[in-house]
DNA sequence: TAATTATATAACCATATAACGATATACTCA
DNA sequence: TGAGTATATCGTTATATGGTTATATAATTA
């Protein structure tokens, strides 16, 4: 995207923009925020980001489907986890250079 | 948002959350790509970005409007350019990281 | 001033999706 | 097997927004 690299193709910028769509709800940020550390359960997960079961929950699979986290049954509770370190290292960034 | 990093308050998450949004459309990253070596004028853009005059100027407002772009008026064509650098930073680290 | 070019805006439609409530599925343990 | 716990899914509603068409505004030039 910078002056050095080639031009993306559209079907890149799809792809990109299908993971930027995932880091552009409030929500997903907050949940995103509650496993950064280590695994969370959904129950945990619900408190954490202050919502309800459901709408976690649906998150969560739209999160695990674009690649973004990873499951893991542990008896009756599904933890889930990072999977791609990079939404971590791009919220940083955006952290670093975009709030006031 | 990452181990070190303390927890983002809701306000931060949606301000972040928001330019997330603004990058998770493709004809976005594309006007952005039009832009990101120099300034062009919306007649480029259109072209460049092989989209209509109005569906462009109207995602060109709302870069500007989130600080993303900046207008300037040269006669009767208004180029518009890179305003937060951040932008080709963050997709640049997308594009290595997330793309096969 | 009138015509032309460049850009922005308004109205509209279609689609996507976030949140909610209710229900279903899956696992554990008595 | 039945009860309880944990998670997922379904159906609905409300809202947001991308794209289109038509029109408006602004600058240039004849």
């Amino acid at each position: 995207m910078s002056a050095e690299t080639p031009p993306l193709s559209a079907s890149q910028l799809d792809d990109i923009a299908s993971l930027f769509k995932m880091l552009g709800e409030p929500m997903r940020l907050k949940i995103l925020q509650a496993v950064c550390n280590h695994p969370r359960s959904v129950t945990e997960i619900v408190e954490l980001a202050n919502s309800t079961q459901a709408n976690v929950s649906k998150h969560l699979s739209l999160l695990t489907n674009s690649g973004i986290l990873k499951r893991e049954r542990d008896g009756q509770r599904i933890f889930y986890s990072i999977k791609a370190p990079l939404v971590l290292k791009v919220c940083d960034l955006v952290r670093a250079n975009w709030l006031n």
